[in-house]
DNA sequence: TCCAATAATGTGGGCGTACACAATATCTAT
DNA sequence: ATAGATATTGTGTACGCCCACATTATTGGA
């Protein structure tokens, strides 16, 4: 059974004392070379793993972790990743783990400087970045490099940033998986409609681009003459203006059998049609938040593509954490699955297995 | 900002010796009526917590958990679930956890009541069991509940011999699910071909067992009138035994285009499909194991069923640890997420989320 | 050669908890 | 009231590691 090698047992096989190791071991000043390597030997002989327990409690310093991510309301993929986070905030306590969440507005650069800039004067111990631009992404990131202060981005992968790790679905193949399953049920359609949440026009996330350039790979690949309509819906409209430009649009398409938005509202288009009474039209979409869930249940969606954001914001943290407080390697890249829920097994999907 | 609160935090608060708090904390006797009432008072007061780490330090004590599991190969479901196992004992190292993997032959009571007696007489501090029969079972689990050694339920679920707690897919739901899944690229078809496992004629476990009454009772639900043709073959069969029943049922049924089977032997049929040659049958399978996972890359597979087998023997393990080590209340039954894995999809899923 | 500066090494206290044991306080019977 | 038993409370040490400080060895300059 695996013998508990201590520093002490180190330190006895070596010939010298346990400050000695202690010093080899966090590549501290003032050790010989005969004495470092005698070390070096001893530990690479008895595989010395140290106790992470006693080595917490005797550091006994505090980190904190923050996280900066869009503002949102209730019932969202962010707030799940909020969660998640905060999940993996209590699983570590006991080694002085504090996760501050920070909001900025989508779009509005601003609040994303202004935060950042209460971050950095925070002095963080790590953070977690949620993309915004680009350009005002980089100007933050920038900083914490110079500050030497390791980040994880979460969602949007850019790795000209040089992150510690990403965290993320792998968006093209997630619009391309989302596509061949919608396939299964609507290969015999002249057309679908393809619902878009867009901002002044654009669309209104990298996320939902890139899932579209997949989707509509895909599409062009396997099935090149079935008609991809576009339907446009402001991301900040109210339920009202949802349903008239629905309604507008099923008055002009009556034959439309199939719908599918590469964002997490399909509950909008999902509502309307129990609202309207329209059994003959299906529906496909993204994350797994409530009103989804009901809507799938209910059969007004058929599917839905889910990503773990409750486990990505308790995988962000703990990964600060095991890098930053552990000193421990962690992947640099991470995409989470692409899951398929649909009214079948959706009850056993879970936040989370430990 | 969470403050630590310390034992001698309350005990100072409580007016008490540390000694006399730890004995509250504890549930020791010769603690009186006032003074462990003050305890308890500031224990709420000030929400205390206990340091987990610092009191696994302190305990210094080893905990020896067994897996009895049925004897496997490489790269099989059960191999997946002992790697689990062996990833949890390594994370919880320096709680001196220790995991023994114990190995029974399916259908042979004998090896399973001597692994089970091996077992009692080491003094295990926990249990997990891949249920053989119920009756063989219950022998040992009964001898458990009598030694007070906490066990869980792997795979199989037997709610009468009161598990400490149960993890594993609902396999009704699964084979349900996975009829749903078929149909969406075989609803077309007169006829499927349903293959199955058996040993001594008897089909070779009960989730195969289950998972085909959630598949036929889809069917009789939805696709009454597609004819499901069986094919049985031995567990332990050959290679070329499988090849030539194959090939003399697939010569009697030329216009077979789908096969599903709710075990993880996929591949089998997915090789032999490969080699003669037959491209227009498509095939559904259980089980995310190296062999499947390359049928399913090459479209041999259209689609497998995972169960994070990895995942089921960390938690199991990971649940005897909170319970037994850090004595914490745990979820008496968990059911795994059933998954659906394509080609496009199947890169991504991972291992674990840790 | 000797002393001061510096390098190398060793030692002890503390992190929060558990538990054995020492030190009191309370009670019973004489 | 007092010895002796018992119930209650307090204290000290250990767990493995980190780090400040004390101690010892080595080096270089006069």
């Amino acid at each position: 059974m695996a013998e508990k090698i201590r520093i002490k047992d180190i330190a006895e096989r070596a010939g010298v004392s346990v400050g000695t190791v202690d010093r080899v071991l966090h590549d501290r000043p003032n050790v010989s070379k005969p004495a470092r390597e005698k070390v070096e030997k001893a530990l690479k002989e008895m595989n010395y793993q140290p106790n992470m327990y006693a080595s917490a409690l005797a550091y006994n310093k505090a980190y904190t972790f923050y996280v900066l991510i869009p503002k949102h309301e209730s019932e969202t993929y962010w707030e799940e990743i909020e969660e998640g986070a905060r999940k993996c905030e209590e699983t570590r306590r006991d080694f002085h783990i504090d996760v501050v969440v920070r909001y900025y507005e989508r779009f509005q650069d601003e609040t994303f400087r202004q935060q950042a800039n209460e971050i950095l004067a925070d002095n963080a111990s790590g953070v977690v970045i949620v993309p915004s631009q680009l350009e005002v992404t980089r100007e933050f990131t920038d900083q914490l490099h110079e500050k030497d202060i390791p980040f994880i981005l979460l969602d949007s992968y850019m790795p000209d940033l040089k992150p510690l790790s990403f965290y993320g679905q792998d968006s093209f193949s997630s619009g391309y998986f989302a596509a061949k399953m919608l396939m299964l049920i609507a290969n015999k359609e002249k057309e679908i409609l393809l619902m878009r949440l867009t901002k002044n026009g654009r669309v209104s996330s990298k996320q939902q681009d890139n899932r579209e350039v997949g989707f509509r790979h895909y599409m062009h690949d396997h099935f090149p003459e079935i008609e991809i309509l576009d339907l446009d819906l402001p991301s900040d409209g109210s339920k009202a203006e949802y349903n008239k430009d629905l309604e507008d649009f099923f008055a002009e398409h009556p034959h439309l059998h199939h719908c599918i938005t590469l964002t997490s509202k399909a509950h909008i288009v999902g509502d309307f049609l129990l609202k309207t009474n329209r059994r003959d039209c299906q529906i496909m979409g993204y994350d797994m938040v409530e009103k989804n869930a009901r809507n799938l249940r209910e059969g007004s969606i058929s599917f839905l593509i889910a990503q773990h954001a409750y486990m990505q914001g308790y995988s962000c943290i703990d990964t600060l954490f095991r890098a930053i407080v552990l000193k421990k390697k962690v992947t640099p890249v991470n995409y989470m699955p692409i899951e398929l829920l649909s009214k079948e097994n959706v009850d056993f999907y879970r936040r989370t297995q430990l």
